[in-house]
DNA sequence: ATTTTATGACTATTATAATAGCCATGTCAG
DNA sequence: CTGACATGGCTATTATAATAGTCATAAAAT
């Protein structure tokens, strides 16, 4: 039974998948850890840490990330959440300079 | 009729996920488009795209990715697919110099 | 060489994400 | 001011991700 594949991704979003998926076997084998022990861990079935490392699209974000920081990944560039949160609170103060609600009457789209 | 989480993540995972739809948002309000619109572009609801702008830890990692893609948030600091392979094909040579399988007999878990 | 076990691949089941559709509110443009 | 529409927040339904479990293979360790 095939499953049917409708949705479609673009390259950039496969590629950057693939290259976490990677990232985490690589940060797990340099830290000797076996799949069943970081799945252990990460609270996870191994069949889905088999599936994240080899960039499935379709695994949740929490589960990969969670991994990720298990294995020491650094996302964003940031080893430690403070670092993480920083960065937020900087964009959440660009947010609140833009307007609440978008409207496409003057259809400007500048690309800044 | 609330739901039983059981599930938890840590800080950073949580933390990671909120910039990155914090980022999202941002991108999106910069080029001036509607919720509706980009959820129509990236082919998903509207109710989804809300769930990724707020960070939901559940989303699939393909979705968050397809739609930062969309608004032009760099992943993995690179804006064009090509780049990422290249740093994907680099992580894979790395890989295949690792022992295919770990075996936790001598306990080192040298930390690098 | 032999044993042990880490990994890859698969299935059926269960949990839950994604969806469509709705209403209420808010806010931008005229 | 006010009317149009963007957004937030729900619900029920459907699609599908996550799981537990099994089996086969491969590769470490002895």
């Amino acid at each position: 039974m095939i499953p049917v594949r409708k949705r479609t991704y673009c390259r950039a979003t496969r590629e950057a998948t693939e290259l976490l998926g990677k990232l985490i076997r690589l940060g797990r084998k340099e830290r000797r850890m076996t799949a069943h022990e970081l799945a252990g861990r990460a609270g996870i079935s191994r069949a889905t840490l088999q599936k994240i490392e080899n960039g499935d699209l379709r695994c949740e974000i929490g589960l990969f990330f969670e991994v990720a920081t298990l294995v020491g990944v650094q996302l964003f560039g940031a080893d430690d959440a403070a670092t993480i949160q920083m960065q937020s609170a900087r964009i959440q103060d660009k947010l609140a300079l833009l307007p609440h609600s978008i409207r496409t009457s003057g259809k400007v789209d500048d690309d800044f």
